[in-house]
DNA sequence: AATAACGGCAACCGCCGTTTA
DNA sequence: TTAAACGGCGGTTGCCGTTAT
């Protein structure tokens, strides 16, 4: 036996709000608070309205306090950070932005940030391609000027990876993977000149075996509660058991990694950020069908199996 | 000037852990 | 003990204003 139904959903108004029916919440709440039981809010003041909607049309709008649009620099940057530290999690960072509601982020991340950082990326990457071409190409003419000195054909011994690939293990494009090596750090963090909380929480698990320093995950952003400080330790072990499973996934010759987080997709997202330049690099050679695919499945392997050491 | 495409944002939906009868 | 509502959260939708054609 449960409690009684809500509201009924038959006579609940939908949509936008009136100015009416705004004021009508707020000066009962600025009056009487919300009595913490929203569903009986909308009967007492007489507003055909489900309390979940009251609730929202409260904390996302009439609230005092609340800032609307006009994002800082700074707070730009805490989103960021935040975001590749813990995800979508937005009441967590809403509660770092006084006067910033979860939805507000939200909706300011998904239709602005990302977009901005993501240009910011591209912009990064093409400068980054030309000048690896540039190398490359220099190179290459060394090294058949010096097989046409030695009688040797050069491409009778190519092998399938250019030389940086057979020194560091595949970098990974997939979702859910995330490189953590500390030396090859992405530059998503560079991009905002703010300290990069993979690489800290990589030293501080590989450094305690597992105990979470959160001074140490936090270095510049002392301010920053306890408890949000923890829960980063928290969800970069996670991470860590995502790639773990990533790795295992790798059994059915590597072409899928599953995930099953339901961030999945905003991680997925991050990843285009997060990864090493190397990552386009490698996905282009794959698609142009210039690598056997059993190489690739190899070649990952062992990139996850380093991850994991 | 008309209209299609795009972007921003408020509000709704549905899920999940907690609470309550 | 258990079933159902509550409270809170993240994802998605749809409206509306703006911009491009």
């Amino acid at each position: 036996m449960g409690r009684a139904p809500c509201c009924d959903k038959a006579n609940v108004k939908k949509g936008p709000w009136s100015p009416e029916e705004d004021a009508k919440l707020k000066s009962y709440i600025e009056q009487n608070g919300t009595g913490g039981n929203w569903i009986a809010l909308p009967q007492k003041i007489g507003l055909k309205r489900c309390g979940k909607s009251c609730r929202l049309r409260w904390l996302n709008y009439l609230r005092p306090n609340i800032k609307h649009g006009g994002f800082s620099e700074e707070e730009d940057d805490i989103i960021c950070s935040l975001y590749v530290s813990i995800g979508s999690r937005w009441s967590i960072i809403a509660a770092q932005l006084p006067g910033r509601t979860d939805n507000d982020i939200k909706n300011y991340w998904n239709t602005r940030l990302k977009k901005k950082l993501l240009g910011k990326q591209r912009k990064e990457q093409q400068a980054r391609r030309v000048s690896n071409m540039k190398q490359e190409m220099k190179r290459e003419t060394n090294q058949n000027l010096m097989m046409a000195a030695l009688g040797v054909n050069s491409m009778s011994s190519a092998p399938y990876w250019p030389a940086e690939y057979s020194v560091h293990p595949m970098p990974v494009s997939n979702s859910s993977i995330i490189d953590y090596d500390t030396n090859n750090q992405t530059s998503f963090t560079s991009l905002m000149n703010i300290p990069n909380p993979f690489s800290m929480v990589s030293n501080t698990i590989t450094n305690n075996g597992g105990n979470c320093q959160p001074s140490h995950i936090f270095q510049g952003f002392e301010n920053f509660p306890r408890d949000l400080s923890e829960l980063v330790c928290v969800n970069q072990q996670q991470i860590m058991d995502r790639t773990i499973d990533g790795f295992y996934d790798m059994s059915n010759g590597g072409s899928t990694i599953t995930t099953t987080s339901t961030e999945s997709t905003s991680w997925g997202d991050m990843n285009s950020l997060v990864y090493s330049p190397l990552v386009s690099d490698y996905e282009g050679c794959c698609q142009q069908g210039s690598i056997p695919q059993d190489a690739i499945a190899f070649e990952e392997s062992r990139y996850f199996a380093m991850q994991m050491q």
